[in-house]
DNA sequence: ATGATAACTGATCCTGAGTATCAAAACGGG
DNA sequence: CCCGTTTTGATACTCAGGATCAGTTATCAT
């Protein structure tokens, strides 16, 4: 596929999932969700911001940080706690995804959700990583919390 | 068990690990270790300093956050990135430990290593957690970052 | 014990990610 | 084409965590 047929399809999602919500599918949005798209590793906010500064003088820090959030919020990408306390970014095709990251350089590998079940067991085979354990934690609500949040989305 | 016999225990176990390290443990190590093992939750370092100053005004803020590096080298304590781009700690007694972290009331869950394969499906009705599909991730090396870190270790 | 050496502490300053604010600009519906 | 809403970019700010350094404490050898 051409790189121009490439962005006709990603600013038509991202107009579609963007003005679902309300919000709308700027140029600068569409830059970064295209520079997330050209990456296959994760990538920080402030690597963006100095990866589109250089064709894209203009743009403002501020706004590379904003649009990460809409992007996520629209469920164009997927934010990542990288160790450091910084988050990275990668840009995800559809709903819900699971992902190899690779702490040492960031690739990240996509991996369909069906049979998380046998996954741990065969990650090491299957793509060649080494899983470090002190990360193989899994986040989420617990009944309680589950209970009193239903309904009211939390973010923060 | 008394409190004062599980603190003798818990001094014990951080004089052996840390002496094997050619590391001293202190007063102010204790202190983090103990007001960690009190938490069934994880906790911030800055959660830590608060709590421990109300007891131990001299500690300083900056002990609490290098305690709680050499607890987690030492393998005592855990790591967790929460999201918000903070550090959250727990105490762990074995080597590896998964758990169940609710972001919502940071109650963390130990989770034996056996059995991973089964876990996540079976995640929701064993401990009514509703796991959250974003923070579903593996981190590890991938092959090739794995071969060149071979023998180094890399802390970063 | 005691003195030398190395690790640790606490105070302070510094960095860097991310947010809040706000006036100016860009949209989009009518 | 106009008006209300959203977005942008610039700036200032917050806050977790790290660096530095002089002073302190623990360990080890004598």
């Amino acid at each position: 596929m051409s790189p121009r047929r490439q962005n006709r399809a990603a600013a038509e999602e991202l107009t579609s999932r963007l003005s679902a919500r309300g919000r709308r599918p700027t140029a600068q949005r569409l830059l970064v969700l295209e520079a997330l798209r050209r990456s296959r590793r994760t990538v920080t906010a402030a690597d963006l911001f100095e990866q589109l500064r250089a064709d894209h003088p203009l743009i403002g820090r501020a706004t590379v940080f904003r649009s990460l959030d809409s992007l996520v919020d629209a469920g164009l990408a997927q934010r990542f706690e990288r160790a450091g306390h910084v988050s990275a970014y990668a840009a995800c095709s559809t709903e819900h995804h699971h992902h190899l990251v690779c702490t040492g350089c960031d690739t990240t590998v996509e991996i369909d959700e069906a049979s998380i079940a046998r996954l741990a067991g065969e990650l090491s085979q299957r793509h060649g990583f080494t899983v470090h354990h002190g990360t193989l934690d899994f986040y989420g609500l617990c009944a309680s919390c589950s209970d009193r949040a239903s309904g009211a989305q939390r973010r923060a």
